[in-house]
DNA sequence: TATAAAAATGAGTTTGACTCACTAATGGAA
DNA sequence: TTCCATTAGTGAGTCAAACTCATTTTTATA
């Protein structure tokens, strides 16, 4: 096959990626005609399928091209950023930020492509398993120099930052209600390195005297993180 | 309409339904086939219409009659317990009781009733509600004596903890792996209720020597303080 | 036992993903 | 330029499954 043919025919699959991922935006993937998509590139349905095997491959594709860029910048962007628990909250705030802004794209993969993500050796969950890397290693980090617990189970973290964001997010993510990215990053972030518990009732606190103080101060720390626009390379 | 009429109808309800269930936990929703839960009751597929609108409406009924029976029991079984964290490993363990249980129901329930779930009015809704209220109790009864903080957003810490727990679980869900809900119950409490953070790294905890997180948040307050935009009404 | 109302039937309709035999276009070789 | 082999594109299908409806059967009561 000519060079020309190879690169005209990589042109019309993205095309069709194209406007797959539009309809899949507008109208959801069960609402999504196959024929809606090929009407938007110009073509028949017949020609879409002679570039993907089903629906289904096509909303893969799009999800994992998007996938893909989105996380491509995670690591320069923690780099600059010292502390377990900022980065933690970085890594939170950038998974939240990703929500806010395409919450098609992610509706369509918290909705449609759970078994695609559970499922071994398919094309998103490697690339799940590079993006939760991050918040992995940041964890695995902090327990090595003390910040965080060393006993904790790294993928039960991971599931409960993310689960959590998940489902605290859905409503957002269907229509229903904003989303504050900036506070739920802070308030996500305290309860994960903090807990709900107070430090004089948690069993990890110690107790000098009452030392109410320091808990008013610790309120005030969280007030005033949870108002911070970034958790940027602390200034 | 004869009061016999009236029971046959009914029984004939619950049998459908009853062959729904089955149906959906065996094939999952999407290649659940209406003709097969027809055949099951001994019945022609239109039968099947006259009793409920849809399909959807048949899984929506048998979700509700499940999750009914399956909470009605909390507020006796947490009446035994005493202290916020008790209570909410007590919810926490229970939660993760039902899912061990009924992996099928539950998958049914996170995949394919979310929206219902989400949407108002729905009986789907009301019913979640009156499941997670427990929990929204429990933490705020922690709060008001001082066991838990009293600034938390009880929804965000409501989804943070089922949110978490439906994503560490989907393994389990989806036939992979095992689910050890003693020893999941109690990491997860622990996570939740002291956090992730070491006590002396954490922003919260004291410590009874030195005592140098206390400088350290009046330092950080200081800070935060300087990056603030306006100067609220600090409580 | 006659009959009105409800239940059940099964042969449709509709929708939408997917297929395939055939035609059109393309690019290299004679 | 003119063939020809290969690839792209077509559109009229098939198929499966949810849902409908005119008709028949059953049932409870007058």
């Amino acid at each position: 096959m000519s060079k020309l043919k190879v690169e005209r025919s990589k042109q019309r699959r993205d095309d069709i990626l194209k406007a797959a991922h539009t309809v899949f935006c507008e109208k959801g993937y069960e609402h999504a005609a196959v024929a809606e998509i090929a009407a938007r590139v110009g073509v028949v349905e017949g020609t879409v399928y002679r570039y993907f095997d089903s629906k289904h491959e096509m909303l893969i594709e799009v999800l994992s091209d998007w996938y893909q860029r989105m996380f491509s910048d995670y690591a320069d962007a923690l780099a600059g950023v010292a502390g377990g628990r900022a980065r933690l909250q970085l890594l939170i705030w950038r998974h939240l930020r990703t929500i806010h802004d395409a919450p098609e794209l992610c509706r369509l993969m918290f909705r449609e492509a759970r078994d695609d993500i559970g499922e071994a050796n398919t094309m998103l969950r490697k690339l799940n398993r590079r993006y939760t890397r991050f918040l992995l290693e940041v964890i695995d980090q902090g327990a090595s120099n003390g910040e965080f617990r060393s006993s904790l189970s790294l993928p039960l973290v991971r599931d409960l930052i993310y689960g959590g964001i998940e489902h605290y997010c859905w409503r957002y993510l269907t229509g229903q209600g904003e989303l504050d990215i900036d506070q739920a990053a802070g308030d996500i972030t305290s309860i994960f390195c903090d807990g709900i518990g107070t430090s004089t009732a948690s069993t990890l606190a110690t107790e000098p005297g009452t030392e109410p103080s320091t808990e008013r101060l610790s309120q005030l720390v969280d007030r005033l993180e949870s108002l911070l626009p970034l958790p940027q390379t602390t200034a």
